[in-house]
DNA sequence: GATGAATGAGGTTTCATTCAT
DNA sequence: GATGAATGAAACCTCATTCAT
């Protein structure tokens, strides 16, 4: 990794810190720029923007969550598609317990790909950050997680261990908006997690992944 | 209602639609003001800050959960346990999709509550949200939605329509993460709200409430 | 005149004082506050942007001129042809004495007027001149003075007094250029106007409308 | 012509195509570097300030002009005072056509000259050009061309091509003036030159140097 | 000598909040 | 009470200049 690489990961770093504690639009560059240990111009000359910053964030995180699915997949290749669809979900949990603010990139991303034609007012963010050279990069990649667990729920429709006949997008969306929701309902600013209302994290995190094994095992 | 009522309202629901379309942190006071057919100094007048707006708009969207929820279990009152637990997560389905500002001016509220010392920057925000005079009397109601729930789910125990023995905060917070969850994953700035690879909204709620019915009924 | 244009005014005077001791480029925003003895934001709430502000001035230095030759017109018509045109040229040559920022400021607006589509970079300061709410209204009056000119000189031909036959655009123009190249040879910043190589304004000024004179009874 | 040399050329030579495209403000030394092909240490090495950068640019403009008006008046030995005056000011037509950015840094350079302590503010610029090693040399040779043109009107005074008897300075600040001001009446950034009211180029210097003739035989 | 990453002072603009009328 | 002009603290971003490699 050459001196350039390591100073953007330096500078992504402080980013994600900085950003997670204050919230994006609380965050300032100089803030960022102290945390990483140089100075405002340098951030600037490595990315270009604020928006830009967080569009390589995001970026990063979708790179990140890509990978662990990846990773999860090989080693469930001998298990049914049940085991690796749930394995999917356990990491997608693990991965948002870890990087929150991977979450919340990835869902302010969603949501800039969404709007098409914003308002009048406001739409400057979601100019920048469509403007931004991550955002195609981001585009390119960004169905990948959604097609690997279709892919297993198929696969297990095949070998017999999903039952389940809805369509895989249901399944696996109504999952990933539990997880996500638990998130937001757990979290301040992606930094503090905590108890809610009695329920521990693994508590939770077991009854979820239970229940969505019942959820594929429903005929 | 006197005038004054009445001014106060006009600046809420102008406040509601500028937040809503650009969100907290992008919309201005001028906005606001303008959308209420007011003066910035009118705003001020009513409300002493943009933060102690935002905790007004809160206290409303909790007051309004609260009394579809109250509402709602008056309709269930012959009805099972089961049956009112279901009607409660149908009402705050409706209500999310009719007040999806309301639904992450609760979330935020929660995330302010959560931390309790937060770092060393970014604290304004919370702060000033704390110093609000919304807070306190957010504070005092903001347990009623879960409390009805758990409520009804141990009146479905006794009456034999839940059947699940797992603690009841379990099986309604997983409900309740599923549907900010799913919030989340279809909108845009509270705005535009779409449909999700290929799954309609209509599609999602039944298969989302059948899956909560089963869950109660599992034994 | 209300508070406002009061406020205005005061604005752009210290404006044009700024503008003409250190030149668009190098004034800031502060000082011209500063000089108008209010802050910063006051400018930005009266005018929305420097060049907006630059453009304002220009607008009102357009004015100032057309005034002015309405005026000298007014004077000039029991007078000949000839007489008008040399009262135009004299009036332009006081004016470029009086206020040689408008000179420069006029003269700005002409190169972005030209600059149909320029380059791709520095573009900024052109687009934003353009999109300026001033910009339509100097388009409008910025042809009076040659058009009075040039009524003038065709009035000449028909009493006898320009003798003359060139095109009339040819005749002012050329005054035109002399004038505005005399005051760029003479002036630093618009600020400190000197003797040039021995010869004195009153002198210059006297050849060059004698000059002009000798020009239009040229036959 | 050394490896020094080439590169200062270079350098300078990709400078004027940057200043006169945008402007000296709106340059950037980034730019430059780039058009001359290669890094801004490079430029910086040369040339130690942007302000010595444009002075070393009006050096090799004054010298230019010098050396045409040289070249001129070689070839105007045997021609009479007038004829030698005249080619002197087609000279300066076609030198501030073909370098209009010259024409502008000279105006500059005469303006910083002429502006003895200039305000407080501002006055950097100023300052930065002043301490140039390039402003003594120019000095030395800012004076040539009003000096080979007062010779030649003088020596029209004693050959009799010359008649006007008026200040030799008169003569030749009022054609300079009317080529400066045309060129600034038709120029935008020094790039786009266009037609001025109807008025094209050939006929306007024909016009002009037509005028000068008649000026100089004029009694 | 050449390079280009690093710096940081400085500039424009925004907007929550105040307060005189 | 209502208004909207006034304020000024930030925040983003630029770019001339320096300097280690």
């Amino acid at each position: 990794m050459g001196k350039r690489e390591i100073r953007q990961v330096m500078i992504l770093d402080a980013a994600e810190k900085v950003f997670e504690a204050v919230g994006f639009a609380n965050a300032k560059m100089e803030t960022v720029a102290g945390e990483a240990g140089m100075s405002k111009g340098s951030v600037y000359f490595y990315f270009q923007s604020k928006e830009n910053l967080y569009m390589a964030i995001t970026y990063r995180g979708m790179q990140k969550l890509n990978d662990l699915m990846y990773r999860c997949l090989a080693g469930h290749k001998e298990n049914t598609g049940a085991a690796g669809v749930i394995g999917l979900l356990e990491t997608y949990i693990d991965f948002a317990e870890d990087f929150p603010l991977y979450i919340e990139a990835l869902l302010d991303y969603m949501a800039v790909n969404r709007s098409a034609a914003s308002g009048p007012d406001g739409a400057k963010l979601t100019e920048a950050m469509r403007e931004s050279i991550y955002y195609q990069k981001i585009q390119d990649i960004q169905n990948i997680p959604i097609s690997l667990a279709v892919g297993e729920i198929e696969r297990g429709w095949l070998d017999g261990s999903v039952k389940n006949k809805n369509k895989p997008e249901l399944l696996f969306i109504t999952a990933w908006a539990t997880i996500v929701g638990y998130l937001k309902l757990t979290t301040a600013s992606g930094k503090h997690r905590s108890t809610l209302h009695k329920i521990g994290r693994t508590e939770w995190k077991k009854y979820v992944l239970q229940l969505m094994k019942d959820q594929l095992e429903h005929p």
